[in-house]
DNA sequence: AATCGATTAAAACAACTGTTTAATACGATC
DNA sequence: GATCGTATTAAACAGTTGTTTTAATCGATT
């Protein structure tokens, strides 16, 4: 009378449910309680297996890296001789499925964009393990359609204007979800928003290319 | 022995300690107690004149709102003989640097940013009287740009990807704090940075204009 | 069957939350 | 100067939070 998920361990348990809350209301407003009842354990259980809520939240957004890239790898715009718009493509496609992916375990981007709109102590660490080496790839990326001339502010300010782009679509839900609902409707709506995306910006980056061009020679 | 800043009448004193509270911390985060000790006043204050905390949030949102629109006023782009093109600019400049303003009663945007990113209540109401009249100006403004052809969606498309180049600099400032100091070091960096996202639009726009045109030709 | 460590459970802890109370002080009006 | 509504205060309220404690239970080893 003790078992109805009893197939997986008590700890596993915690971690899921432990997801779950943190990417529905955040570190702060996520109740230790509310993970338990939802794990079916006691309360006590988050600090008997995880030392602390602060230290539980820590191993959720590991967890939940894992499962990210193991849901929506990269490889397929990591290969160096395909065009680099059509890499930018996939790029951009890859990220905003990963972010728009409300799935059971696709909270991962959730948990991300909380952390980065609302700072906690695992922050620093995000960022050096998941997003600079994202940057640095999509850096890497429009580096040749933008030219060699750009200089490195200009570069930066390309990456963050793709990454907003992007990004829009999951700080800014809400107000998606309220005014533009059909952007959003279903999978291939989504497809069509990436593609817009990297259109629009694969647009701007060439023309920038040709401004510097002719500035320069 | 009462006064210290007794010039202002107690009311007051909440509403802008209020501001500087609910920005930093957001609505939940929020202690009744930080509010009334930054404001020098017994805790019991915010029942007695705003009679509870979440009336205060509200009145604190729509004194907010009203700061925001004195301080960064909308007529320079309202104008629609001028050139689709530079009231873009101006709108983009204007917008980002009434996002990027951490004076002390610019703190309007952190609200908003944050109502958006963690919604309450209260943002059915931000939606209708703030945002929805603000993305309709700029759907007006960037109609000439992009032709008369586009669809309605893509014209959503648009509209969300401009948002999010100039959003990015609010929700994700933590990143670019950590990454591209630079970008956001003073004010004609914010600048430039506008000018940039107005160029890097416009480009994008215009080359859609042109598919377009070809495609129903 | 007894023993020992690991796990679970209920209860209590201390700190903090928004809100209310009840008593006091103030300032104008009569 | 007494009176009355307003403003201010300290204290308490009831609820929630993360964490700890203490005891009970389980399962394998001896």
């Amino acid at each position: 009378m003790k078992q109805t998920n009893a197939i997986e361990p008590v700890s596993d348990r915690l971690l899921h449910a432990a997801v779950e809350v943190f990417a529905e209301y955040g570190f702060r407003d996520a109740t230790v309680r509310d993970i338990c009842s939802r794990a079916n354990v006691n309360v006590a259980s988050v600090n008997y297996y995880f030392r602390s809520k602060e230290s539980l939240y820590t191993q959720v957004l590991a967890f939940s890296f894992r499962e990210a890239n193991r849901l929506y790898p990269q490889d397929a715009f990591l290969e160096k001789n395909t065009p680099s718009e059509q890499r930018l493509t996939l790029f951009i496609r890859n990220f905003l499925n990963k972010l728009m992916d409300d799935s059971h375990l696709g909270l991962h981007s959730k948990l991300i964009t909380r952390e980065i709109a609302d700072p906690t102590k695992a922050l620093d660490d995000i960022l050096k393990v998941e997003i600079v080496p994202q940057i640095n790839l999509l850096e890497e990326i429009i580096q040749p359609i933008i030219g060699i001339k750009a200089d490195k502010l200009t570069i930066q300010r390309c990456l963050l204007g793709i990454y907003g782009q992007c990004l829009m679509f999951k700080h800014s839900r809400s107000i998606i979800d309220r005014l533009y609902p059909e952007l959003i409707a279903d999978h291939s709506a989504i497809e069509t928003c990436a593609e817009h995306i990297a259109q629009f910006s694969i647009a701007a980056l060439t023309q920038i290319a040709q401004q510097q061009e002719k500035s320069t020679s």
